[in-house]
DNA sequence: AACCATCAAATGAACGTTCAATCTACAGAC
DNA sequence: GTCTGTAGATTGAACGTTCATTTGATGGTT
């Protein structure tokens, strides 16, 4: 695969992801989504197998770009957790917010029965080895920074505060205000971190 | 309208939230909507201008039984708030445990461009009047019971926490754990109430 | 008889996918 | 430098299916 297919791939990439916003899953033609991408509709079944097969492969280069993103440099090791945890938690905000047209897809997958296929194929394979959330919070607790408490509830206290105020901003349409973010950061270690007895 | 057409509407309401679950809004024929409420197409377009107007119509119903059954008796006072708050959150993470159907069929429409549309419909009409959580925070902050902080945080952090919690529990299909209940509303609380200086 | 609820066949548009034809790039032959 | 063979990339019309919605007939109730 060359330099072209890549970005062939990419800009059905793309096309996909700004189309779904407004009309949903199965609301986006492939037909539409090859006239945005100025391709015809042959091309992409050049590319992808099928309609969900561009989807669910629009999701793993998705939760990528996310990952890759808000664990960059993070090492996480005993000293600076603290801070590598406040470092992760806000730029999962930041770049969710900066990047709207991401979130809303990964929002809309996570709640479709896409979900569950994902689910299902993730348990086969057992990981892939990379950094992400919950390894992060599970490896807090094990080098003793966070309460030790289920994953469950660090996850949702975690991921469900950020999410949430994600969904304030976007949907809200408001800007992204740095003192509140660091007010939320601060709220959310609060009620995770280890207490000192 | 008698008590058949309430039946019939119901009817049409379970079979819709049954199949959306498995298929997705486009992925779920007016036909076996029919077939599965045992009734045939042209009825659905009886009690219903279209398939968009069902789904907008199931909101509703699904929005006002989850609301009625979690504010049902609640009062915030001053005196009973932090009673009334630990109240309102366990019954709202309970009551989507409970039955996931709603919860799942709400989550789908919130990520869904038919929120869109529910969010222009209401700016339009201001309100309902009715007790909501958004109402239900401010009502604290009034009262001094709760952090003088912006309604999106609060609300962020009662309702994010709570949502994710409800997912990892239906899509983990895990059991719900009272003591876990118990120390997740102890968290939210003490990150969100007033503190006494 | 008038009205409402119900039915299921009919309609017409839209969709995912296929495929035979065309184009492009490039390597080797002369 | 030019010709030629080949493999992959690209096209868009065509196919068969499916879907939301309409319609006109039928049954029941007042």
């Amino acid at each position: 695969m060359n330099v072209q297919s890549t970005d062939k791939k990419e800009a059905i990439f793309q096309s996909t992801l700004a189309l779904l916003q407004d009309y949903g899953f199965h609301g986006t033609p492939m037909s539409q989504i090859a006239q945005q991408a100025k391709i015809s509709v042959g091309t992409i079944y050049h590319y992808f197998d099928s309609k969900e097969a561009l989807i669910m492969e629009l999701f793993a280069y998705c939760k990528a770009k996310l990952m890759g993103h808000i664990f960059n440099g993070i090492i996480a090791d005993k000293d600076h957790y603290e801070r590598d945890f406040k470092i992760v938690w806000k730029r999962f905000v930041q770049f969710n917010t900066d990047f709207p047209i991401y979130f809303r897809f990964m929002n809309q997958f996570y709640s479709s029965p896409f979900h569950e296929m994902e689910r299902v194929r993730k348990q086969q394979q057992c990981g892939d080895g990379s950094m992400n959330i919950q390894s992060f919070l599970t490896c807090g607790v094990q080098l003793n920074q966070l309460k030790d408490t289920s994953l469950q509830i660090l996850n949702a206290a975690f991921t469900g505060v950020a999410v949430s105020y994600v969904k304030s901003i976007i949907f809200g349409k408001a800007t992204i205000d740095q003192a509140q973010l660091d007010e939320m950061v601060e709220l959310v270690w609060k009620s995770l971190k280890k207490e000192i007895l």
